[in-house]
DNA sequence: CGGGATCCTTAAAGATACTG
DNA sequence: CAGTATCTTTAAGGATCCCG
């Protein structure tokens, strides 16, 4: 049942920040790009691939923006989209909700 | 790795809400209090074993009050708490910022 | 250095049947 | 009417190894 895949904004929007990682990887980037070792480093427990996978999705949906440099060794930065920047005071509002969850 | 069940209020806060049915649900307390079965129809889809597991975590989390009256047939009406009213602004603004995924 | 490819584990979701 | 109980399926996440 439900095969048309349609989905509510809501429910849209809440898949592009919802995944285990995302809302953290979007905190490493609010205040400067980024390599991907930078976040790597910085976000404990996370491994590689998943870091990987999290940020192309993030790039497909606009929120993040990839820059690679031709060097070597490979240097590959990422950095928020203004769409990405909108997201932060309602991730805040978010969090600021959610502070009752947390004891 | 990560044993630590540590969790932001963030991530905590959007596990609460990013259930694949969570908003929808929400969105049909919103408006009035609404018994089971009500909500099992206006939401096509759902079966109502996951609806059940839905309403409860909700009311686990504070978000949603289940009230049972002793009848026959039973009847069990769900309403949205005050956490939960507060969360219908934020669900807003987040369907507003996720619009432009939706085409 | 920043990935991709592959395989594995687990939690969420779904289908179905039964019950106080 | 409003659920449980069970079983099956799916998808997210994770571990590990390989590569330009």
């Amino acid at each position: 049942m439900n095969k048309g895949n349609y989905k509510c904004p809501l429910t849209q929007a809440l898949g592009v920040i919802g995944g285990k990682w995302k809302p953290l990887i979007i905190y490493q980037l609010e205040k400067s790009k980024k390599r991907f070792g930078e976040i790597d480093t910085n976000i404990p427990g996370i491994s590689r691939k998943v870091l990987t996978t999290q940020l192309n999705e993030l790039v497909e949906d606009k929120l993040v923006e990839r820059t690679a440099y031709a060097e070597t060794p490979p240097r590959v930065e990422y950095s928020l989209t203004e769409k990405g920047k909108e997201l932060i005071p309602i991730l805040r509002s978010i969090a600021k909700w959610g502070n009752y969850l947390v004891q």
